[in-house]
DNA sequence: TGAATAGTGTCTTTCAGACAATATGCC
DNA sequence: GGCATATTGTCTGAAAGACACTATTCA
């Protein structure tokens, strides 16, 4: 075989391809979903699996990664970030593909589902009850769980799926969802007002009961912050 | 442009090199370094960066990174975890190259470093008095740095440092020279000691002064533990 | 005035952090 | 006894967590 370091003859050596696959999570009805599409072609025609695509040669691979969402979802402007690499080689029965796995927060009400030529149906699943997923992308999913849960923990990401201005029941909603528990209100709110990252807005309008206070985001925030 | 996915054939599309990075971290002389390698061939000919290769077509990427990394220092079973993966399209003037970094921590005692053909110098450098290094390695240590501390704040791999059995002041000593300050004693063994971690093993002997208690790590360790 | 949700305060316990004196072994 | 390092405890302040009643709007 030959060593490409040393015959600096690297371009004839063999290429693995390089995907990007998206955990795209959304809250729905009281519920943490993710982003799921059927696959229409070989291999793995008609099961489902994380949306994703091969690299460009030209772009990045956060341009990839975008690109594929905007597809998909039509979103642009959402919390993007890079969770991990997965690069066995029989991951994909095609032959050698290394995946570049990242997770997406949007807003549910800005999504507008697309379907296209490779995949029969696209919808989001409540993330307890996935069907069986092709590849590698239940492991995907689990990692990116776990990491979607470490950020609510310790960074403002949350704030990615609200509404700009929002109130402290649908925030502690949020979390309620995402951790699968429940916070008490006092302590929740205590907690979050003293990390001074909040600041009011006006009182909401057309609830047909005692009417919340609006908050939004202050403009520095810093990166990371115990949140929970 | 063909769409690979739409074509279905995939397999005639551009495909970027994949490589992996190694950022390789060891304490001597109470200071924090990583290993640097002086490239002896273009692109970046005579400049220092981190170790690393292009990963094999059959290899997973965890293989190629303990090849790198038994290839350079020859140690093998030690600390490894993936950090993040780069792929700028203008990173390397040699064409589209992905980069999957890793990082390692290595016991100083254990190494034993290696040349090769496309390198003309191997050394640990501290953390703090790198050389300009070539392509975006800068970037990749900046983030090893980052992760590093977190690991040590969080995780138990500070372990991975040490020999079997240590003393706490060895411990607090590794702690000082990662995070570049100095702990109250009593603080730092009050915390260390209520984790629950440890167990004590013989005191330790031929030290001209009063001898330390040596500890182990007990068999079953939380991966995620407050520490500091 | 009843239904629905918003908003708020106290107590206890735990933990981080500041701080220094005594113990042990070797020479 | 002097040197070098090991070992240990108390106090204070901050924050987490348990816990329930009052306020506001609308129908």
């Amino acid at each position: 075989m030959v060593n490409p370091e040393k015959s600096h003859d690297w371009k004839a050596y063999e290429k693995p391809a390089v995907t990007v696959d998206m955990v795209i999570f959304a809250i729905q009805n009281n519920e943490l979903k993710v982003l799921l599409v059927k696959r229409a072609v070989e291999p793995a025609k008609g099961s489902w699996n994380l949306p994703g695509g091969f690299v460009r040669i030209e772009e990045s691979l956060e341009e990839a990664a975008k690109r594929v969402l905007h597809d998909k979802t039509g979103v642009e402007n959402i919390y993007l970030e890079q969770l991990y690499t997965f690069g066995d080689p029989k991951r994909d029965s095609r032959g050698r593909v290394i995946t570049v796995s990242y997770f997406a927060l949007v807003n549910f009400d800005d999504v507008s589902l697309k379907s296209s030529a490779d995949v029969s149906a696209v919808e989001f699943f409540p993330v307890k009850k996935v069907p069986p997923l092709a590849f590698d992308h239940l492991q995907i999913l689990t990692y990116a769980l776990k990491r979607l849960k470490w950020k609510f923990e310790y960074t403002p990401v949350a704030f990615s799926l609200l509404n700009k201005k929002f109130t402290l029941s649908e925030l502690q909603n949020l979390y309620e969802i995402v951790f699968d528990k429940v916070f008490d209100k006092r302590n929740f709110v205590k907690k979050i007002l003293s990390l001074d990252i909040l600041k009011t807005e006006e009182v909401k309008k057309d609830v047909s009961h005692r009417p919340p206070m609006l908050y939004s985001l202050k403009k520095q925030i810093p990166e990371i912050i115990e949140i929970i």
